[in-house]
DNA sequence: AGGAACACGTGACCC
DNA sequence: TGGGTCACGTGTTCC
């Protein structure tokens, strides 16, 4: 797999006072490659536009940073190639594109999410094609599947995939809040200092929900560590860390080792680990002890990035975290969770009551044909014998200008239908209506007006009801 | 079937102030029972734990009541019996039992289950044989299948079964509600024994200021650091801090000095102090070197404590957590917050619906040319105007094979036999109807099956109604 | 200072 | 025996 990484030292002459310092850039250009690579599904490219001004004062959207990380696979290299050239000229082109910030149906799909402050997210050609948005048909005509915008505070975060992909709101969260923090604490900090909470903070919440492949890549680490990465300090090892091992090769390593992001701290713990190493040349004995324990320091290390990276995916999760600290993030999720839960009790009683109120409609009718099953003991000299050869029951009762109407049949032949069907063809304007199945019986209560033109006797009703029955199916 | 009731007669020297007055005993004997007796599932037993406080203060689970019920039938004697025996030793045994009150790996089930104040529930062989808890495996080794502790105020209730009895909120809210009250009583005037009050209510609160911690976590705290006390010697403590064995029982927080558990603070940091001065030699001041680092260990601990108090009181919110570890607990935690999101999502956009068709139904009544006007754009979208000019709104909601319809529209051109002539040709077999007429508004409720022939989504057999009601007429 | 929060290495424990 | 987890004391940094 290929890798392609674009930053914008050009761009920057754009931006006023939002620039991102270098060490926010590629904070940024981490933030998204990390994103792209810790996404269960496949995404082709991330983009993060970033709000800009211009000479006006106008607010637009303008390159901030990127990562294309290309097609799946290597193999259908003939279909897919060509989709991959494709996508990665639309990725490229889009390094000298502006959107202008509007909810109104323009051809800015980034601009749009920014304005509205929505998630959209696009996963089917049509709505690619007719979501008149210019940017979404370029990116199907490039062989995009799904397209989504994920506005954050201060730009909006595009990503580009081949196939259909759902919306997930892990993802959405995750980058609202990788993307939040990360510029958030670089506003609030105008030292270029880069302080490697965040990265850490940044970095991990990524990880979220796939557990896995975190793993997988958090492991890796402690191989890495102590071979290759004779100069760097530890800390910044751990920022180093993602590129994980198959793509190790294509990754200039060197992007990121001459960081300007200076993780000062040079720790002295680490140092101390590492001068310690040469000083083991005593004797062989220590092999046991040496090697053990230096396993272990790596496992333990392994084991609070672990952590932090779930505390990271909670923080992801539960809004208003009141302080940042674990604690208060902590006793914030439970209180969450809390409220969730109330809410949810609610909500769910409200819906048993409304469901409750309809059942006991249901039951009501329930009850009733009970009770005419019962009483029909001695109504079954009603019956009467339909061509199709269903035995159907007529009751008609007059009150007023109204009647009721009750018709006992089996389930056979769409029993409401013909009813209904007779009923409309009478002109009999119906007030309300009830049919219930008891196993093979159906029940129909009928209540309406009479027409004026047909015989307004029971019997006469009845009749018609029944030859209509008869006949109409 | 065999009872075999065991009172705490004997056991109540163990138990100081805290013992159950009888009249307590007895109900908690027929809690229990009922209990048992009113489970669909079979139980062989349920105990109560109750909390106690052993001489020093220490807060321990004893044996407070218990119920035995034996065997399921009296069918398959021989290897059943077997084990029922079994089953009964083992519960007979346990009245002898006591356990301490600890969140780590120890011997005790009911005592892990109290300090994280959630609910275990191990109902396969491999959970009980490898949840690292004596217990469980005893239990396992003598035909438990499934073994449950629920937490309450002041104890816990443990329940065991031969068959695999998937978790079950109603059972736990059942003991829940019935013991928590139960014993709420009995705990007010007793002033010596410090209750966690029903904790899953009190988490809630504890957090809501952040650093408050009520008597209820401190009660938890009381029981970890005895449980630990007992089980786990602090070694490495030991023999690098001399003064440990005093000072880590200062788990004392400023916040909760007023707590109505007045002997948690028996010993506190001034005892630690008091013990540590002996060790600086002499001179009031070593300050700098010694009380300095020894607040900073002390402090550590305390936050240590914290976090971990708020652990609990996450598990306690989660439920089903996968596995005991943090990183679990948190990605679990993760999870169930965005089910609830979900689940909350669903419940309202329900309600939503509900309450839209609702208003319209109330708005259509008198005002149906200013709802049509209005352009409401949200309801627009799922109303539809049929060709004979009738407004027809159809809801369709699936459920296992059964579908429910709902349909409101005008009562103009029969809808009813619209509709049924509609659900007619579409095969779908009815079961219930009820069609209603409110002024000019007709609504229609029909549930039946939906046939298998046609594409079974709720927006496919809505677009095929609303074609049909289109052009039957 | 001095408290609060965090990461780290280490010893211990348990499958 | 090793991999995984935990608690602990310590060093450090930011108010």
């Amino acid at each position: 797999m290929e890798e392609l990484i674009i930053s914008p030292s050009s761009s920057s002459s754009l931006v006023s006072t939002t620039t991102p310092s270098s060490s926010t850039t590629q904070m940024l250009q981490q933030n998204l490659q990390f994103l792209l690579q810790s996404q269960p599904s496949w995404w082709v490219y991330a983009i993060f536009w970033s709000t800009t001004k211009d000479d006006n004062g106008n607010l637009y959207l303008a390159w901030g940073e990127g990562h294309f990380q290309g097609n799946t696979t290597k193999h259908t290299k003939t279909q897919q190639q060509h989709n991959q050239n494709d996508a990665e000229w639309f990725y490229v082109m889009s390094l000298t594109r502006t959107f202008p910030i509007a909810n109104s149906s323009s051809s800015s799909l980034p601009g749009k999410a920014f304005a509205l402050g929505s998630v959209l997210w696009l996963n089917s050609k049509e709505e690619l094609q007719f979501y008149n948005c210019e940017r979404a048909k370029e990116a199907h005509a490039h062989g995009i599947e799904t397209l989504i915008c994920i506005p954050t505070s201060n730009g909006v975060v595009e990503m580009g995939s081949y196939n259909t992909i759902p919306q997930n709101w892990n993802l959405i969260n995750h980058v609202k809040s990788v993307f939040e923090d990360s510029m958030v604490n670089n506003n609030n900090n105008n030292n270029n200092h880069c302080s490697n909470n965040n990265l850490h903070s940044t970095v991990q919440q990524i990880f979220e929900d796939n557990d896995d492949f975190s793993f997988a890549e958090i492991s890796f680490m402690a191989g890495l560590e102590e071979g290759r990465e004779q100069g760097i300090s530890r800390k910044q090892a751990d920022v180093t860390v993602p590129f994980n091992k198959e793509s190790k090769d294509s990754y200039a390593e060197s992007e990121h080792s001459d960081s300007d992001c200076p993780f000062l701290k040079t720790e002295n713990t680490e140092n101390k680990n590492k001068l310690e190493a040469p000083k083991s040349k005593r004797g062989r004995k220590p092999v046991l002890n040496r090697e053990t324990p230096v396993n272990h320091v790596e496992a333990e290390r392994q084991r609070r990035e672990k952590l932090n990276h779930r505390f990271y995916a909670l923080r992801a999760v539960v809004p208003n975290v009141s302080r940042m600290d674990k604690a208060s993030l902590l006793s914030d999720a439970v209180a969450y969770i809390n409220e969730l839960k109330a809410k949810i009790k609610d909500l769910e009683s409200e819906k048993d009551n409304y469901q409750r109120k309809k059942k006991v409609k249901l039951e009501s009718g329930d009850t009733m044909d009970n009770q005419s099953t019962v009483t029909n003991s001695s109504t079954v000299v009603d019956q009467e014998k339909c061509s199709n050869g269903v035995v159907a029951e007529v009751d008609v009762k007059i009150i007023g200008d109204d009647a009721m109407v009750r018709v006992q049949s089996e389930n056979v032949n769409h029993p409401g239908a013909r009813l209904m069907g007779a009923l409309r063809d009478m002109e009999f304007q119906v007030h309300h209506a009830s049919m219930t199945c008891v196993n093979e019986l159906m029940l129909q209560d009928v209540v309406g007006k009479v027409p004026s033109g047909i015989l307004r006797s029971e019997e006469g009703i009845r009749s018609a009801i029944l030859m209509r029955l008869d006949h109409i199916n």
